[in-house]
RNA sequence: GUGGCUGUAGCUCAGUUGGUCAGAGCACCGGUUUGUGGUACCGGGGGUCGUGGGUUCAAACCCCAUCAGCCACCCCA
């Protein structure tokens, strides 16, 4: 261990920040519950395969950014880096594919052994939404729907735009690479070094490169709706008649590629500019292969994950929740009668506060600090007439209140 | 994995060409007020100047390495 500090690409997330987090994932559930969509949770950890297969050995998430081990057992382990590959093999798993459709979201932590940067850590938290066995392209309105109804609802959705594209049906995007793989190599020698190795690995990723020589030879490819087939063009077509149904604005981008094999037909993405290079927020698409590749049935799919910390990041704090109210005694015979009382009220649903040690003025003290908004000071008088002295923290107004009065009392502190 | 910038108290930062340079504000703790918080005043604790080497009579300040953060590439959430 190099010293204490968290491995690098981690965080802790303190109180102050996890109340971002959690609005986050409070506002998922709650719509994605809207929508029919029950949390669920898989395993951070699958054997390696799991995602190996579905997602591509030369994708760079599985050549280069997973965390991978040999557990005691001599297993191959993978920390989870996406959730989708992981619902599926659940599917598989638990025997679902006869219970199809079905509406998935789930949240939790995933691991890219990427070099951290502002928004990119190595390990992240996602949300995430799959809808299985829908081939209808009205399943891909429904999560793109979800998903611009999660940002709207985060207060984020101004600052993000949507980028939607298709890859076509399998057929269509194989005729495509082909297409493309052709006349990229035949401008090979003026591509730059990274899309040389695209050319293999993921030539329509070439069309989305940042280099300027590569963006002109982009500017001269086929476009893929040429090679688009009738099925995949009619398909694309139904998505984007009911996205302008519902009023989702979004940009066409025919270069709009994801990095994992399995996509196919409708493929989005929610991208800001306010998280400097890592623009991304939210993305997805339609997974019809996955299923397969996995040694299942043919299965259709459509899912998106969205980042959690680059969401709050975008996002103002949720205003902080109401203060608690502070019982403090006064004098050591106070104590456990302070003791009970505060168990009585916490029993009653008040959110309260007994510090541990301290004199009078070092519990007032603290009882501010925490934002209390009353304080209950019991105390030799109190105890003699089984009563106690509520404080009104904000006016500094205090009265004496029996005990058994206390709740009634207490409830505009509530 | 590649390139650039940065690294001084919990936080935000000062620190002049290497020679009382280890500081400020905020935060924290205590006191003024031994049954009463927020304000004010007074006082206090806390840093082997990221770490490890080197140069020098002398290094927070120069050199090298390493770790971490930031920015960009790459990739994606």
């Amino acid at each position: 261990m190099p010293a204490l500090q968290p491995v690098r690409g981690t965080r802790d997330i303190l109180p102050e920040d996890m109340r971002r987090f959690r609005q986050v994932v409070d506002t998922a559930q709650d719509l994605c519950a809207r929508y029919g969509y029950r949390e669920m949770a898989t395993p951070i950890f699958e054997f390696t395969e799991v995602f190996s297969r579905p997602l591509g050995e030369t994708s760079d998430v599985v050549s280069k950014e997973m965390y991978s081990f040999t557990d005691r057992g001599g297993e191959q382990i993978t920390l989870r880096p996406e959730a989708t590959a992981a619902v599926a093999r659940a599917l598989l798993s638990q025997g679902l594919a006869h219970e199809l459709p079905l509406k998935f979201f789930c949240h939790g932590p995933m691991f890219r052994y990427d070099r951290p940067q502002k928004g990119r850590w190595r390990q992240f938290h996602q949300i995430n939404v799959e809808l299985l066995g829908v081939a209808d392209p009205l399943g891909d309105v429904e999560i793109a729907a979800l998903g611009w109804h999660i940002l709207e609802e985060l207060g984020v959705r101004a600052r993000t735009t949507m980028e939607l594209n298709t890859l076509g049906d399998a057929e269509s995007r194989q005729a495509y690479r082909s297409v493309l793989v052709d006349y990229f190599s035949d401008h090979r020698g003026k591509l730059s070094q990274d899309s040389q190795a695209r050319l293999t690995r993921n030539p329509l990723r070439i069309l989305d490169s940042k280099d300027e020589g590569d963006k002109e030879i982009a500017a001269g490819a086929p476009a893929l709706t040429a090679h688009l087939n009738q099925a995949s063009v009619d398909f694309f077509a139904i998505v984007r008649e009911g996205l302008d149904a519902l009023g989702i604005a979004y940009t066409l981008n025919p270069y709009l590629v994801r990095g994992l094999d399995y996509y196919s037909h409708t493929i989005f993405e929610f991208t800001t500019e306010d998280l400097g290079a890592q623009a991304s927020v939210l993305g997805g698409g339609r997974y019809d292969g996955l299923i397969e590749l996995l040694g299942g049935p043919a299965t259709p799919g459509v899912g998106w994950a969205a980042g959690i910390e680059r969401l709050s990041m975008l996002m103002a704090a949720p205003p902080p929740g109401p203060g608690p109210i502070a019982v403090v005694p006064v004098g050591a015979q106070a104590q456990l009668k302070a003791l009970s009382v505060t168990q009585d009220l916490r029993r009653a649903g008040f959110a309260i506060e007994l510090g541990f040690s301290g004199n009078l003025k070092k519990r007032m003290k603290r009882a501010d600090k925490l934002g209390a908004r009353a304080a209950i000071l019991m105390g030799e008088d109190e105890l003699a007439q089984n009563a106690a002295t509520v404080r009104d923290l904000e006016s500094g107004q205090q009265e004496l209140v029996p005990l058994d009065a206390l709740c009634e009392r207490l409830a505009k502190f509530r």
